[in-house]
DNA sequence: CCTAGTTGTAATTGACTGATAACAAGCTCT
DNA sequence: AGAGCTTGTTATCAGTCAATTACAACTAGG
């Protein structure tokens, strides 16, 4: 516990959510404990509830976060070049930052929880909208877009994308088809 | 309790397997208590445990079970008519047992276990394998059919398909395009 | 029928974990 | 300087949960 610097309430949410996504990222929401979080964070577990209230409102403000990136990604694609192959070549910077599909992910399973499932429902939707709006796709074009993301989301979660994979053939054959036409 | 019958483990084993099924897919390998599988099965928490040795290894079984239906499924269609339309139309069969893909994406999820991610690369990369195999897909077509399928897991997670679904509009329309070119 | 194996439960435990309470240390403003 | 608010910790609790143990009930084979 070195020189530990006083921050405001604000700063060291931000941290703490920061912490929290990599953690629930890893370890889904069930799987994931505060203390964990409050541990790559640097502060005590009982300060990481006194910021968010509790478990659930800290994991639903990381599930806020990560999909408030994604959008922003997929606006920054779109103001490049508004197309859905623009906003494809975006999930290298998801491959990069697991955690932003990962805790999208564990939202997704742990939609059980009410008050998870109703966020989920309404980012995953905005998101779907999004891309829409953004590309002019076809819902058609948009399904198989998301589709696809999805498809890689899950790849990500078993570990057989990005820089520490488990090398399996059929991972790269995968990879190998993302140019090509749908 | 009422007329409660003595099976042999095998056949006690089959209806806790069925429960671990429902349960797990219903909250998740962490989210998922072994209590509440016991209660499902009609039988005692420690009998779970005594029939399967961990929690664990009740999961990976259900894993393996899930997955050895969702194939089963797949060669049925193919022995219909082998094309990937043939496959896809059995995305019924899935929405009407939610749990089959369920506990698949829930696998996914916890694929932060090592054995359980072992299992999940193992069984995914089969199931591609198997789809190519049966349909003469490409790896493109393939990646499109399994990434729409990924799509339709994960908006089975979030409780917008099915009889039981919140509404949602996207989810409709998402739906609409099913049967469309890829 | 009776003994040996099998099926199943009740009781319990020990580790974990989210949350609360009480308190300490710092900052700010007058 | 010191009162009052903010930041942060330590200590602790109450509930949960997978797993173990010991035991009870049943069944089949000789």
């Amino acid at each position: 516990m070195g020189a530990r610097v006083r921050l405001t309430a604000a700063e060291r949410g931000e941290e703490v959510l920061a912490a929290a996504v990599q953690a629930f990222g890893a370890a889904g929401y069930a799987g994931t404990k505060t203390d964990e979080i409050a541990r790559i964070a640097g502060v005590s577990q009982p300060y990481v509830i006194r910021l968010f209230g509790t478990k659930q409102q800290l994991f639903l403000a990381a599930l806020q976060s990560v999909c408030d990136r994604i959008e922003q990604t997929f606006r920054e694609a779109a103001a490049e070049e508004p197309t859905l192959a623009s906003l494809g070549g975006r999930y290298e910077t998801f491959l990069a930052e697991r955690e932003l599909l990962l805790v999208l992910l564990h939202g997704f399973s742990a939609s059980g929880e009410p008050a998870i499932g109703d966020v989920v429902r309404e980012r995953f939707g905005g998101i779907y909208r999004l891309v829409r709006d953004l590309t002019g796709a076809s819902p058609t074009e948009a399904r198989e877009f998301l589709g696809t993301g999805m498809l890689l989301t899950v790849m990500t979660a078993m570990q057989v994308l990005g820089p520490s994979a488990v090398p399996v053939p059929w991972a790269d054959e995968v990879i190998s088809t993302l140019g090509d036409p749908a």
